[in-house]
DNA sequence: ATAAATGCAAATGGTTTGCGTATGT
DNA sequence: ACATACGCAAACCATTTGCATTTAT
């Protein structure tokens, strides 16, 4: 796996050649959002980064994120009404809590082969594959 | 495949049984969402319902469609910012074209299995499963 | 008869936008 | 120097909610 210093990196060098500017803002949400393994909405992310940069606004982080999203480098998951950000970019199934909407990983590993035939007969371009379970996560099983 | 008209009835009963009303409202929405096969948003539904029910409100669709949610009797997919209401409710992969929006079924059988032994490993109860193929539809691609 | 559903309009809440100012390159 | 990004506040828009009225049972 792509250590999380590589992948700021990579996305630092992404923006530059496409001629995004490297403002602090920016460098506090990306590292929020590689380093994160919780999956947080744009608020979460937002609060964790006012907390050691008290002058960010929330329109900067949605904004920076529209922008991570352009270039491939996070991906979205709308999940009960509201989009959260996942910065490994690797298909990987994920596992969604009804009860308390916890996202939980599975590995890329276990990512279920595309259906080729089926899709190939409606001449459709797959470009992203999502895989999602939706049921309780353990800790709301036992809380039933 | 289950008839609409069968489907249509066994929604009715789900209806009756949990003590809910039969308004002409709500057969109006039930035969809306059942019959179409285009994915439709709230919105469109209250366009479609509007047209030969002319007292209904957008409001009524939203609640009609919740009951239905709870019943499991239609499946909801958040695309593009805003929700689409599938009546076939036997899972089954989605192609969602990122430029139209339009959604196209494939059916049951091209459905990927689970990730038993991955998921198995969490502790995580499975209860839906959603395999979501984005990329470009057929049309799309012309048009690039 | 009565609890539930409707329709309206107002409220909600996540996200986007416009714009004047600040700043990375 | 100059285009881009920021921060703020207002705008957006799908969806929900409160409430007085109607209606299915």
């Amino acid at each position: 796996m792509e250590k999380s210093k590589e992948r700021l990196e990579r996305i630092v060098r992404q923006l530059r050649a496409r001629g995004y500017r490297l403002t602090p803002q920016r460098m506090a949400i990306l590292q929020t959002v590689v380093r994160s393994h919780s999956h947080p909405t744009a608020e979460e992310i937002y609060q964790q980064v006012v907390a050691d940069f008290p002058m960010i606004s929330p329109a900067t982080v949605y904004k920076t994120l529209n922008v991570l999203k352009a270039l491939d480098e996070v991906m979205e998951l709308e999940v009960g009404g509201c989009s959260h950000y996942d910065g490994k970019v690797t298909p990987h199934p994920h596992l969604i809590c009804m009860k308390c909407h916890t996202i939980i990983d599975l590995p890329p590993e276990a990512m279920p082969s595309m259906p080729e035939e089926a899709l190939a007969a409606t001449g459709f371009l797959a470009l992203w594959y999502y895989v999602e379970i939706y049921g309780l996560c353990p800790r709301c099983q036992k809380r039933e």
